[in-house]
DNA sequence: TTGAAAGCGCTAACAC
DNA sequence: GTGTTAGCGCTTTCAA
């Protein structure tokens, strides 16, 4: 393998003038090989090869305006409900050899800003987008200067942008009536922040439940704020909470995902062992693949993640009235021993 | 917010002409807006704002030839490993105000080839590539082009192509040497296929392990192959494995990685319960966040997934001599009980 | 400090 | 079937 020239990339140009024909006919044999009459198309396939000609494509996108790129931004890459999106939106893509660019604004504006501005200038096909806290203010100005957008886990208000998302105020109320029906009647709920929608709507939920038993939401529901909404987040809360109680555990917690759940767990094993663990009857969210083989295996509340990611990119592509333009899916609950150790 | 307009996205010429200025100041206002009359440079901004016009990135890449994204291709985005190394890459890059184009080729050569060649279509700044079974080949020619390559979790053999990897020998042995001195001296090896690098240079360490205990290693180490380096596959193997025994569970099994360990133990508790899974002593390897959360947390090799990522991509970046072009971490064994129950 | 004009590498008319 | 040429939107000389 020879070292690697600094030499220019060979263009159409060159390749044109070492097969002896005019760069139309190399654009022919690249676009539309069946037009070409076969001799010239063997000596253009051979000078390409001569030179390891590779097309440009930022020149190509430039003239043709033919993309087939779409950008992702989701939340949390390292979150696992994010990559199974990401795997649906890959698996419809590939179906028409799109590809796809995939970010992680880990919820924060300036990256996300930096992220849509990328995708923007890039002139994508088109873009999903899980907003964050920051809102859906960037992403409608990207729209509204003409570029394709749906919207990930958020349920769309905005005219003419479609979404697809998961009903979490049934998801919170799947996760607190699974809870009070156990008997427990004091609940926390390990949130993260309100400017984050799903933490909003999933609030709303578990009040919901508590409501609809005839109790009062003020009085059954403490919300924790997590520093951030993973294990690190939920193990940090755990303490506090233990520590508020001076060592108890509370009686049953609604985390607002199952990494969080994952750190409560961690800490309540780290601070009292199994037996304060088993002591807290806990629920989560997402019901991530490993959540059934931890050490307390996890109650917790399934998306549908795969699913979402390619019924979004499928809107996206599809870009057809005759397709729901806003999609959104029921959550599951899975019971599992988290939640039914206690009590 | 307007509806996307079908209309052309505006352009430099648009914004010149409706600032009453020349092409060339706008294009100045953008790059080297200190080289602009503050007066005129206002009369630009407003125009820009006006017509909410976002630059062409396609066009000034091709013209002014300067790139600012970086292409990264694992073997799979599902695994927490390659999401971790992932950020640490994109810690490195946005020091440098440089962005991620991340792809997963799920070891499927065609995948690859495909997102080899976008990157050096869209001619990326450079690519850090984890090479599946198809070996380098891909990424070698990618290289003799001219494009900048590091590759990552691979020890480069190829001249100019730098690397930053992890001893899997080493790991290999750390893992099988820990079940060796436990007294069990039958292991069974769940690796993935001999087609990608890492299983087989864990094999190797496994073997090392075995030699250096004064043992045979044909005799000692079984090697199942799984279907799938995930969860899936590590599950389907253990299943045949307790099916051949006539439902025992082997002594002690090395597992390629932490996925595949969590589908052997949860093969194992769907089998026979706690009791069969106490009855194996397991290691796994890559020793994810959640491996310590399992209901059998995971004796497990760590690897530093973050700190490889953000190596590999400032070598990308630094393209300086004097920096190690071939950098080997050192894993590191973490004993928790899947390993020590049994025997 | 600004404007005019060339050209990055390619595709798509259109002419032959 | 193939060649010629304009031009995608931008940056970058060079001149004024």
């Amino acid at each position: 393998m020879a070292a690697p020239t600094s030499r220019r990339r060979a263009s159409v140009m060159d390749v044109a003038r070492e097969a002896g024909v005019s760069v139309g006919t190399v654009s022919n044999v690249l676009n539309r090989p069946d037009v070409v009459k076969d001799e010239t198309r063997a000596r253009v396939e051979q000078a390409i090869a001569a030179l390891s000609f590779v097309p440009n494509g930022v020149a190509r996108q430039l003239r043709s305006r033919t993309v087939t790129t779409v950008g992702a931004l989701v939340l949390d890459i390292r979150n696992p409900y994010f990559t199974d999106v990401a795997r649906g939106i890959e698996d419809r893509l590939s179906l028409d050899d799109h590809t796809l660019m995939l970010a992680s604004s880990d919820d924060d504006p300036e990256r996300e800003r930096r992220y849509l501005r990328l995708f923007e200038e890039h002139g994508v096909l088109g873009m999903l987008v899980v907003p964050g806290s920051a809102g859906t203010r960037a992403v409608e100005e990207v729209h509204a200067r003409g570029t394709r957008v749906v919207l990930l886990d958020h349920p769309s208000s905005i005219p003419g942008i479609p979404s697809v998302a998961v009903d979490d105020r049934a998801g919170g109320a799947l996760a607190a009536g699974h809870l009070l029906e156990r008997g427990h009647d004091r609940l926390v709920l390990l949130n993260g922040p309100h400017t984050i929608r799903q933490c909003v709507d999933r609030q709303r939920g578990v009040r919901d439940a508590v409501e609809r038993a005839g109790l009062d939401p003020d009085e059954v529901v403490r919300e924790v704020t997590v520093s951030g909404m993973d294990a690190r987040g939920g193990d940090d809360a755990m303490r506090r909470l233990v520590a508020d109680r001076d060592g108890a555990a509370p009686e049953a917690v609604v985390c607002v995902n199952d990494l969080v759940a994952i750190g409560a767990q961690r800490a309540l094993r780290a601070l009292g062992g199994t037996a304060l663990l088993r002591s807290t009857a806990l629920v989560g969210y997402d019901d991530l693949d490993i959540s059934s083989e931890l050490a307390s295996p996890l109650t917790s509340v399934r998306q549908p993640a795969l699913e979402m990611g390619y019924r979004a990119a499928a809107i996206l592509l599809e870009d057809d009235r005759s397709v729901e333009q806003h999609v959104v899916f029921q959550p599951e609950l899975v019971v599992r021993d988290s939640s039914t150790y206690a009590g």
